[in-house]
DNA sequence: TTTGTTTTGGGACGATCGTTCAGGTAGTTT
DNA sequence: AAACTACCTGAACGATCGTCCCAAAACAAA
C-alpha cells in the first residue's frame, strides 16, 4: 500500500500534460501539419527526446491531444448549457455569443478542433473522443424532438466551419437570427 | 495569329491536370498530410521533378487542387439542383441521397474536400475557391428567406462532417427526415 | 548505503523531405 | 537548315524528419 504518489511519476504526468498543452498551441498556430516532435518540444520548453519518451509515437501524441481537447470542449459545452438554463433562456443568445467567440478571439482553437475532428474521420480510435461533445449535448437535452435536435447540432457545426472561411468573423448579431431560427420550435 | 495551339503547351497542361488529379487521389487516400512531391509524382506516374516544374511549390499544388476540386463540386451541386427542379421536387429526396453517397462510396472524397476546406481557413487566398459552392447554391435559390437558406447550408455541412466520424455511414433513409426538416418551410 | 526504477536529455542514425540544376528531348518559328 | 522555346528528367544538395541509444540524474524501496 502506498499512501503517497511516486514523486517521479507525478512530475512525469505533469510534463506529459505540458506537452499536450504545447501540442494544442502548435496546432492552433500552425495546424496539425506543424506538429513535429521538435516543434512541440520547443513550444513546451523541453528537450526533443522528452516527447518521444512520454508518447510512443507522434500519432500517440495527436491522439492524446484530441482526447484532452475533446474533454475540455465537452465540459465547456456542459457549463454553457447549464448557464443558459439557469437564466431560463432558450439559449439562442448564449449560443450566438459562443459561436462569435469561437470564430473571433478563439478562432485558432476552433480551427484546431476541426482539424482534430477530421483526424478522427481517418482514425477510428479517435471517434469516441470526437463524438463526446455531441454526446454531452445529447444527454442534456430532452428528447421530445429528435430530428429538430439533430438539425440543431448539424447547424452549429456548419455555422462554425463556414465561419472559419469567412474573410472576417461574423458577429453575434449576425449569427443570432440564424441560431434563433435553428432553435425555433415548430 | 496562331490558329493551332502549341503542342508542347497542350501536353504540359494535360500533365498538369493529371498531377492535380493524382494529388486529389492522394488526399483522398492519405489526407493532406500525405501530399509530397514524391507521393504525388508516383501516383501520377511521372518523375518527381515534374511536379516541381509545373507547380512552383507544394503550396501551389495544394492551392491548384483545392480550386479544381471546388470547381467540380460547384458544377456537381449545380446539376443536382437542376435535376431536382426538373422533377418538381422540393429536393429533400435528392439531398438525402447525395449526402448518403458523399458519406458512403465517396467518403474519401468528402474527407478530402473538408481537409481542403480547413486549409482555406488558414490560407486567405483559398477562401474564394472554398466558398464557390456556397455561392453557386446561393445564386440558384430564391432569396425570399435568407435566414432559412443559411440554416440549410449550415445543416448540410454539419451533417456531412458529423457523418464522417460515424462508425458507419448513415443511410439516405436515416438522413431524409433531418433533411426534410431542414427544407420544411415555416 | 545499496539496489532498482523512472525520468531526463545529449547525440546521432537513416529516411525522407522540398527544391535546385544541368543536360536532354520535342515542338515551333524563322 | 538553324535558332528558339517549352517541357522533361536523373542526380543531388542541405534541411528536417521520427526515432533510437545510452548515460546521467532523481527518486523510491531495501
Amino acid at each position: 500500500m502506498k499512501l503517497q504518489a511516486d514523486g517521479r511519476k507525478v512530475r512525469g504526468e505533469k510534463r506529459r500534460a505540458e506537452i499536450i498543452e504545447a501540442t494544442l498551441r502548435v496546432i492552433e498556430r500552425d495546424g496539425v501539419a506543424g506538429v513535429t516532435h521538435r516543434t512541440v518540444a520547443t513550444e513546451a520548453g523541453v528537450p526533443t527526446t522528452s516527447t518521444t519518451y512520454h508518447f510512443s509515437s507522434l500519432d500517440d501524441l495527436l491522439v492524446a491531444t484530441l482526447i484532452s481537447c475533446a474533454r475540455d470542449m465537452a465540459t465547456e459545452v456542459y457549463w454553457m448549457i447549464d448557464r443558459a438554463r439557469s437564466r431560463g433562456s432558450r439559449g439562442a443568445e448564449e449560443v450566438a455569443g459562443l459561436l462569435a467567440e469561437a470564430l473571433g478571439p478563439r478562432r485558432g482553437r476552433t480551427m484546431a478542433e476541426y482539424e482534430l475532428y477530421l483526424l478522427a474521420a481517418r482514425k477510428p480510435e479517435l471517434r469516441p473522443a470526437a463524438r463526446r461533445w455531441l454526446d454531452v449535448l445529447t444527454s442534456m437535452v430532452r428528447h421530445d424532438d429528435e430530428v429538430a435536435f439533430r438539425v440543431f447540432l448539424a447547424g452549429i457545426d456548419g455555422l462554425l466551419i463556414q465561419g472559419l472561411i469567412d474573410d472576417e468573423p461574423p458577429s453575434a448579431d449576425e449569427l443570432r437570427p440564424v441560431v434563433d431560427y435553428l432553435l425555433k420550435p415548430r
